[in-house]
DNA sequence: CAACGGCTATCTGTCGTCAGGTAGATAAAA
DNA sequence: TTTTATCTACCTGACGACAGATAGCCGTTG
């Protein structure tokens, strides 16, 4: 099937970048990942530009629809700020992989176009449904809640990549939760 | 002189990582930077990891003194925690730069291990520094001071980083302004 | 037959690295 | 004072590895 193996690439693609990042992502390393050639990579991606601004979209794709979920469950504040930070906690415990749009921002200057206009989306998306979770709390400020939306994903973005840089998930975790007691993060 | 090649090689090499990041640094770009030949480099470090170590222990060095000057003039907390995400904010300023240990940081997985040590370093020296500021506030709970400063040097990274994904240093004030209203930073 | 999903083979370019050479300065030896 | 030796601060030129990309072939499937 073509989704499969298209899958299969994306997949493996975005656990390298987030892994050794997109300078580090190379089409012959994939290829045997995926365990075909090379060159069958350009079958479905005609450029790397091409695919990393897939794999960036596709990651805003599924986690914007993983956050959309827990809103439609009803879930109070402070569950959904927990879970929040939980995912970048699981992203570390993965071989202490970054979240791919921490990894992606780092290398901005050296990305296509096409990349870094998707990796912003990224965060414009957690932006807007943390200040939605935010709104529960203070329905009426909301440029208050915008701007404290901001705040936390810069500062959950910023204790991955210390947690990550010392390849240590127990940082990450000490560090929310002091963001927690200083009520940056409800 | 010898120094001078030797400062004029770091000098280039840092703002290349800081820029493109360590992967983004090649030895040819670098020599035309500095008006020599790549093999030249060599003669003043032999390996690449040689000369990544070399920049961030020249950086840590260097903006430990800056921060240590500043606890030497006496100044109160207020002022240091401004200087202090001023210095991040210059940093974006000059061309979108990112934090030398940030970018490092995130390049993590990909560094040969004597960079991986230096990079943590400067993450430890700007803790401690960070604990001894709040200690003029709080001089009697250590504890509670560091695991403040780290998440204050967790939550300055975090800024830069967004504000550099989306090459806009007022992303970073904004944000700064958010965690000071949010009495996260002094 | 024709489109699909790969393949082989190859191109051009860049990478870090290194062996070996050289011009000039310094210094010790004759 | 001249010769010889050593060191500094580079350079030339090349190595093998690897990068992304492309042209064209081929068996399978509908």
């Amino acid at each position: 099937m073509t989704a499969d193996t298209k899958d299969r690439i994306m997949e493996a693609a975005r656990l390298t970048v987030q892994d050794l990042g997109y300078g580090g992502l190379s089409f012959r390393e994939l290829a045997k990942d995926v365990g075909i050639k090379s060159a069958s990579i350009h079958y479905y991606f005609a450029t790397k530009g091409e695919l990393g601004a897939a794999l960036a979209n596709r990651y805003t794709a599924h986690y914007g629809a993983v956050l959309e979920d827990m809103l439609t469950q009803g879930l109070d504040v402070e569950t959904c700020m927990a879970r929040y930070t939980e995912v970048f906690a699981d992203t570390l415990r993965a071989d202490n992989r970054l979240c791919l749009a921490g990894m992606l921002g780092a290398e901005r200057n050296q990305l296509p176009e096409e990349v870094q206009a998707e990796v912003v989306e990224y965060g414009i998306m957690n932006e807007r449904w943390l200040a939605r979770v935010l709104a529960m709390r203070n329905p009426d400020r909301h440029e208050e809640n915008e701007r404290q939306a901001r705040a936390i994903y810069a500062a959950v973005q910023g204790a991955q990549l210390i947690a990550h840089t010392r390849n240590d998930v127990s940082v990450y975790e000490e560090i929310i939760a002091t963001y927690r007691a200083n009520h940056l993060i409800p």
